[in-house]
DNA sequence: CAAGTGCCTTTATC
DNA sequence: AGATAAAGGCACT
């Protein structure tokens, strides 16, 4: 099976898989394998084309945002001479749509960690807690159910190579567990409203939320500010902001609250409502260009 | 090869 | 309010 793409639909595949947003695709004998839901997805990318098999088309196209009109977006976003280079040279990088609570726990892991290290912890959790599913002879897991992690002893969570994430992830799989999240209702709900409910689970600060609404909640407004994005806006940004500010978040650590939401809300003002869409072209940019 | 640094941060405490 | 420290462990240099 395949999707055509014309000029009106801008897709790289593998720009889409390698640039941080997903942890769990392996690209074996030129496809990619990944397990969506209960299923393994198999795709490639040929010439004016997507393939795929075991998954229909209507699905491929939802997960890997087909749906966006990706031209409108990056012709929306491209305020200045860094972001249009940015997207030229990553033109056709989407924005996912992945499973809410996969995502969610994702990015609870993702912290402070970097991208090699947060695939191992999650090819480790689904292995342990996760259902086999094979495919061409090849082995997968699907991502382990809420109820599955909330049974989980701590210290198989530790095993996983957790670390101190262990009492977040289990106490948020408890939370899902006991019906405290709708994800459903979630991406119908207003950004605002959204982020501040994933505020209440442990682990979950205002970058693991963004990310999340952003990757799997369906809003294109959020804009995660990790260490990548902060290097890439005292870089290019830094003239939309005051001296000072730029002074302090420059020589701290760790951003608070406030500073990461001033830079969150300099993000949606500045690109606009796919700021979501930016962050991640500057963000792959600042990641594979230094 | 050992040791140091950094990682898509959050939380607790002062 | 805002600063600071602590919290796994792996990959990379």
């Amino acid at each position: 099976m395949r999707i055509r793409l014309d000029r009106s639909t801008p897709f790289n595949l593998d720009v889409t898989l390698c640039c941080g947003q997903t942890f769990r695709w392996d690209k074996l004998a030129g496809w990619w394998y990944g397990v969506v839901g209960e299923r393994v997805f198999k795709v490639r990318q040929t010439e004016g084309f997507v393939e795929f098999e075991n998954a229909e088309a209507h699905l491929v196209r939802n997960y890997f945002g087909l749906n966006d009109n990706l031209n409108r977006i990056l012709s929306e976003i491209s305020k200045d001479g860094h972001i249009k280079n940015a997207v030229d040279m990553f033109s056709g990088l989407r924005i996912l749509r992945q499973d809410p609570w996969e995502c969610l726990i994702s990015y609870i892991c993702a912290t402070y960690k970097n991208i090699s290290a947060i695939k191992h912890m999650l090819s480790n959790l689904s292995r342990r807690f996760g259902e086999k599913v094979c495919l061409d002879g090849n082995t997968f897991y699907t991502f382990p159910k809420p109820e599955r992690l909330a049974v989980a002893s701590e210290a198989e969570l530790v095993e996983c190579g957790l670390g101190y994430r262990t009492k977040y992830v289990h106490e948020t799989a408890d939370m899902v567990n006991d019906g405290l999240y709708d994800f459903e209702r979630l991406t119908r709900t207003g950004y605002a409203d959204a982020k501040a409910q994933l505020l209440n689970a442990p682990g979950v600060g205002p970058k693991v939320a963004d990310c999340i609404l952003l990757f799997s909640l369906g809003k294109p407004e959020a804009f995660p500010v990790d260490v990548w994005m902060r290097r890439a806006i005292l870089r290019h940004y830094n003239d939309h902001f005051t001296r000072k500010f730029i002074a302090k978040i420059r020589e701290k650590e760790a951003l608070n609250r406030s500073d990461y939401e001033k830079l969150g809300s300099f993000g949606r003002s500045y690109f606009g409502q796919f700021a979501g869409y930016a962050q991640e072209y500057l963000y792959h940019y600042e990641r594979t260009i230094r």
